[in-house]
DNA sequence: CCCTATTATCTGTATATGCAGTTAATAAAC
DNA sequence: GTTTATTAACTGCATATACAGATAATAGGG
């Protein structure tokens, strides 16, 4: 038989889900990181600064439910692109909230990596096809819903 | 209309692939190291382990591109399997190779994590159903070699 | 109003990840 | 056979990620 794939299979730490996103994961940073380079952010840093240009003002909480990041892992890549003056803290009503906004350089920083970014997105989607992208991506958030709760 | 994404959507940062795919493995990944915990595994080192048992006796290189891994990661990862004594080195022929293996401990506490692991890839393949994992799978591997070039 | 519970963030610690540059060993060139 | 190129792994550095526990501030109950 040519691609038969018994059921017995996918239960075998072979093809754990986990490992086969984490190593896609991983290689798409890659790939994308490289892209990037020239303009000096990663593609975490990217995500994040395109996150704040959206929301346009967010606590650590607001970007950890949208990003489905922790927190704790928020407050240190925040305090980079803070240290570079890429994001502003902002006060809150709430004390204990830190609100965070896109500075000037910021919004300039990500819009220079855009076009970067973008052709980087093309190869990706010219490989697969941009249907079969959006199929997978919203298989990937029935993966995401079984794993949180 | 209802579900109508313009091709413009998917080259927008917001729809960003490999922002999509690290947020999944981010997500996944804390499903699996959960169900882990009480094996005292994460899920990256479940994954070593297992890799290390197929493949009976590897070197750094052999693992680095099993797993899409840069050599330098699993030089640390492989580290602090080596310290709790999960791993241990075998010496090549060749003497700038250094192959390692699965130590007697090192099987035992693989063997011990894969009910705990099954448990999770259960859960997450019972939302999704296999054959659609299967599918999202060979997926993942097309955007993995777009990205390889 | 005070006490308590909840919430938002931060700190300490550990693991995960990869690039640039180094070292050591093998392979190739001459 | 020596010199040169290539290869495998490692070190230094920086970022990414999250859990446990601490701190500070708000919200709720009496």
């Amino acid at each position: 038989m040519k691609s038969g794939l018994k059921s017995a299979d996918v239960l075998s730490p072979v093809n754990c889900v986990s490992a086969t996103l984490r190593r896609a994961a991983r290689t798409t940073a890659r790939f994308y990181d490289d892209a990037l380079r020239p303009s000096g952010l990663r593609t975490t840093q990217f995500t994040l600064l395109g996150a704040l240009g959206t929301l346009g003002e967010a606590s650590i909480g607001d970007l950890s439910e949208r990003l489905a990041m922790d927190g704790t892992t928020l407050t240190r890549n925040l305090e980079i692109l803070v240290r570079r003056r890429f994001v502003e803290n902002v006060e809150a009503e709430d004390r204990r909230v830190r609100n965070l906004r896109l500075t000037g350089a910021g919004t300039e920083a990500f819009e220079e990596a855009v076009p970067l970014w973008r052709e980087a997105q093309r190869q990706v989607l010219d490989a697969l096809g941009p249907a079969r992208w959006v199929d997978v991506r919203s298989k990937l958030r029935k993966i995401e819903a079984a794993c949180e709760r």
